[in-house]
RNA sequence: GGGCGAGUGGCGGAAUCUGGUAGACGCGCUAGACUUAGGAUCUAGUGGGAAACCGUGGGGGUUCAAAUCCCUUCUCGCCCA
């Protein structure tokens, strides 16, 4: 019979739709399991090859889970608002409302090629107003606990996306969406306290079954920092400077004082001979970016004429301005201890000021050349002198904490989360602004506020938002006096759309709230959650943060979102324009186009090519013909099980069913470390050991051994699969079965092979009954003609045996 | 500059967690069979070397034994500065 993969694919995606195969019940008596994938933004590219790996991966992983006699949620939606879609509607002309129709329906089309479970009765589109009803009330709770709170702020600013930015969304001083350069922009915004979580979302990474890379990311975009902050008086007027560091101990040797030219005291502090110096400095900064700010770079700074206090010494310091001092980090003042910091190092070298040594290094004399930044014994620090620093930190801020002039104080470099956008494509924020009553939520029974239908939805990139531009939505009522009101006229940033959809998958449909909590606690946290490692901080901290927050307001009853996290590796190819290998994408010009393949091929052959490529967390080059060695496995699959005769009363062979349990083995034990390529593997040499043996022994293959096989690549192959177990005469669908145990016993191999090192070479090899005594192998090896011709006439100096495996004759050396 | 990951045949990769026959599986290639035909299928071979031997980016170490563990170094990729 042909192999008709056309035929056979259909077939089986009709009778899965047609039986509701993969709707998944909320109540069932057996443990749940709930596998994620990261929902994809609707594009109007649609899918290539890369995008098909993790949802193959997912998908693998959902059936094995499956048969395993897990209750399986393994959904799909759509994270529809936001920055891409829009854009690309613009680019196209087309409403984006409208493209995103389109483009859900395109992608839709091709995620069910692939031939995944998901229960597509619980889709959620986070553009949908019965889905972004339920993020604006999310919005209206941080508001009502205090952490989400608006103020005016120079913001990191895209000019191309003509919309304020978070800190998490510019990479390198660069948009993440559209790698344009990011400015600043004074505008009054919403933020979320997000930082009154970092120790908590610092602390439960540890438990977390995250790949390591991930875990560090977070924790060093959360920069949390152990110092003090330090009062130093400035000479001659009342002002009093605090700054942050993590070096109380090294406060004897700052030797000046450096502020932010933003600095609020600035101003106020800079002589009259400095001022336009100062004036002119401060202008100059204002045009850099961060980014360029913290580059390694020739040091600037003025002297703005004004002196400190040193609290430990009472000396007098300079007080200088430079752009490497940033206002939003810390207190925006630092003190320079040029001795035993790098970049204070270099001012100081720079500008000539004073360096005070304080740390002596526990070994010897430091070269001149450069700061000590480690620890080591204090001098010239007064009555701290020859303590260890790490014991002089604590006594200098006892010592000053008793004077108030310094507390302990932990800092983080994650800053509260920019959520306003100025742009059309999002949920509008649920905000009235009354003159009389000010600043009000939208009452909770007049969500959603709709996004109104709009013909001119481009952005207009004075920071005010597209929907600004349209009385009907700004004219309301306050909901408190009733007068005449405004809208907050900005929308949600997409990101808080993609914090909270993993539990509205839990209850989809309804209405009334948020998400029904039995179902959450039923379904949550998530078990398994796939995607790329592009969302490492973005989106995985954002989740991270609302999940403790629907734990605080006693929501949920976890505390983290995702038990397990894989990150696949991409796909990759020669790109057109640049000859070089890069992540497969259109603008690159290096797409595969799964539809094609999956014509020719099968999305069978496609989804085993995608786990045979390589270890599903690395990169893997795609290569065109890789997939027909897959198809033709798959080919002989089928052949083997379409064509053969299989007596269903037959004692299997122990030959057999060794290959069979060890296959089962090594199968279990690969999915469960998700090492998905050599499933396929040994899929393959399974299939190939069959195919010889039935070839030999006609008619002999038991059918047992045949739906084993059948269960064991049912995942990767799931059409193939239901179909070949009907032929076999199986009624119902082969994920009624269940995944077998394999069983050790099978696997035991009456003859061993063992193998003979002379020196730790390999000379010989012999085959021995399994049950053979140590003592005999040895006496067997020793008296075998070739290991005897390499002893020669050496001594045996030792005998290593490795039970079951090897025998390393060692031998004295002349 | 710091952190992480990777480096194995002509190619993708296996063996790395747990040290024990390096190159599983597949692509490609070579030869053959079948065929009107082959971009179908099947069979055999395929790290280098005539051999001794040599071979997992380079150098060193631990060990009876190292792709695997340790140190060092180079190259590439990612993240942070």
């Amino acid at each position: 019979m042909k192999y008709d993969h056309i035929a056979i694919e259909k077939k089986w995606r009709t009778i899965w739709e047609e039986r509701g195969a993969h709707k998944t019940p909320d109540s069932s008596p057996k443990t749940k399991h709930y596998c994620l994938d990261m929902f994809p933004y609707p594009s109007g590219e649609g899918l290539h090859v890369g995008h098909w790996r993790g949802y193959v991966l997912s998908d693998v992983w959902s059936r094995y889970m499956k048969l395993k006699g897990y209750n399986v949620l393994h959904p799909m939606g759509w994270d529809a608002f936001g920055l891409p879609a829009e854009n690309a509607a613009i680019q196209k002309g087309l409403h984006p409302g409208e493209s995103t129709r389109r483009n859900i329906a395109n992608m839709k089309r091709q995620l069910h090629e692939i031939g995944a479970m998901y229960d597509w009765d619980r889709e959620v589109n986070s553009s949908a107003p019965d889905y972004y009803k339920w993020t604006q009330w999310f919005f209206l709770q941080l508001y009502k606990k205090g952490l989400a709170y608006k103020k005016e702020a120079p913001i990191n600013w895209c000019p191309s996306c003509a919309t304020g930015l978070a800190d998490e969304e510019v990479v390198a001083g660069k948009c993440e969406r559209c790698g344009t350069e990011v400015t600043k922009k004074y505008l009054s915004q919403w933020f979320i306290k997000i930082v009154e979580y970092a120790q908590r979302l610092l602390d439960d990474l540890e438990g977390l079954d995250w790949p390591e890379k991930v875990k560090i990311m977070q924790a060093n975009w959360i920069g949390r920092s152990e110092g003090a902050e330090v009062v130093f008086k400035v000479d001659g007027s009342g002002d009093e400077i605090t700054i942050f560091t993590t070096r109380p101990d090294t406060l004897f040797g700052a030797t000046y004082m450096v502020l932010a030219p933003e600095h609020p005291f600035v101003g106020k502090l800079a002589s009259k001979e400095k001022r336009a110096e100062v004036d002119e400095y401060v202008k100059k900064v204002q045009k850099e970016s961060e980014m360029e700010r913290l580059a390694e770079k020739e040091k600037t700074g003025v002297f703005i004429g004004a002196y400190a206090i040193n609290p430990v010494n009472n000396q007098k310091i300079p007080i200088w301005i430079s752009d490497y001092v940033l206002l939003s980090y810390g207190t925006g003042a630092i003190m320079a201890v040029p001795a035993h910091d790098t970049r204070d190092w270099e001012f100081a070298t720079k500008f000539h000021l004073s360096i005070v040594k304080v740390i002596q290094p526990p070994e010897g004399e430091t070269g001149l050349g450069e700061a000590y930044t480690g620890e080591g014994t204090m001098l010239n620090s007064a009555q701290f002198n020859g303590l260890p620093s790490r014991e002089g930190y604590e006594k200098i801020v006892r010592w000053l904490e008793e004077k108030s002039l310094a507390k302990k104080k932990i800092n983080y470099k994650l800053r509260d989360w920019l959520i306003s956008r100025q742009r059309y494509w999002g949920a509008p924020i649920p905000i009235i602004y009354c003159n009389d009553c000010g600043t009000l939520p939208v009452p909770e029974e007049d969500l959603p506020v709709l996004l109104p239908h709009v013909e001119k939805y481009q952005p207009t990139g004075t920071g005010a938002s597209p929907l600004a531009a349209i009385p009907e939505f700004v004219n309301t009522k306050c909901p408190k006096c009733g007068k005449e009101a405004k809208r907050d006229t900005d929308t949600l940033s997409q990101w808080i759309c993609s914090s909270w959809y993993y539990c509205r998958y839990a209850s989809p449909k309804n209405d009334k709230v948020v998400f029904e909590k039995d179902k959450v606690k039923c379904w949550l946290p998530v078990d398994l959650y796939v995607g790329g490692i592009e969302h490492a901080v973005l989106h995985l901290l954002y989740s991270r943060f609302f999940t403790k927050f629907m734990y605080d307001i006693g929501l949920v009853e976890f505390k983290e979102p995702f038990n397990r996290l894989f990150n696949q590796g991409m796909i990759c190819k020669v790109s057109e324009f640049s000859g070089k290998l890069e992540k497969m994408s259109k603008s690159k010009g290096n797409i595969v186009n799964p539809d094609v393949l999956v014509n020719r091929f099968g999305s069978d052959s496609l989804r085993a090519y995608e786990l045979f490529i390589g270890p599903p967390e690395l990169d893997s080059e795609w290569n065109d013909s890789g997939i027909e060695g897959v198809y033709r496995w798959v080919k002989r699959v089928w052949t083997l099980v379409s064509e053969g005769k299989f007596p269903p009363e037959r004692e299997e062979s122990s030959e057999v069913l060794r290959w069979i349990h060890k296959s089962i083995k090594k199968i279990t034990d690969d999915m469960e470390r998700l090492h998905l390529n050599t499933i396929v593997s040994t899929l393959m040499e399974l299939t190939n050991f069959l195919v010889n043996y039935d070839r030999e022994n006609p008619g002999k293959l038991s059918i047992k051994s045949v739906e084993n096989l059948l269960i064991m690549t049912a995942p990767v192959v799931p059409h193939l699969s239901e179909e070949l177990w009907e032929i076999t005469g199986h009624k119902g669908s082969i994920f009624e079965a269940s995944w077998i145990n394999y069983d050790t016993s099978y696997i035991k191999e009456e003859e061993i092979l063992i193998v003979v090192q002379v020196d730790g070479k390999v000379r010989d090899k012999v085959t021995v009954a399994v049950d053979t005594a140590k003592e005999e192998i040895e006496k067997i090896v020793l008296s075998r003609d070739k290991i005897k011709s390499f002893i020669d006439n050496k001594k045996v100096k030792q005998v290593i045996h490795v039970p079951g495996k090897l025998v390393n004759v060692v031998l004295e050396k002349k």
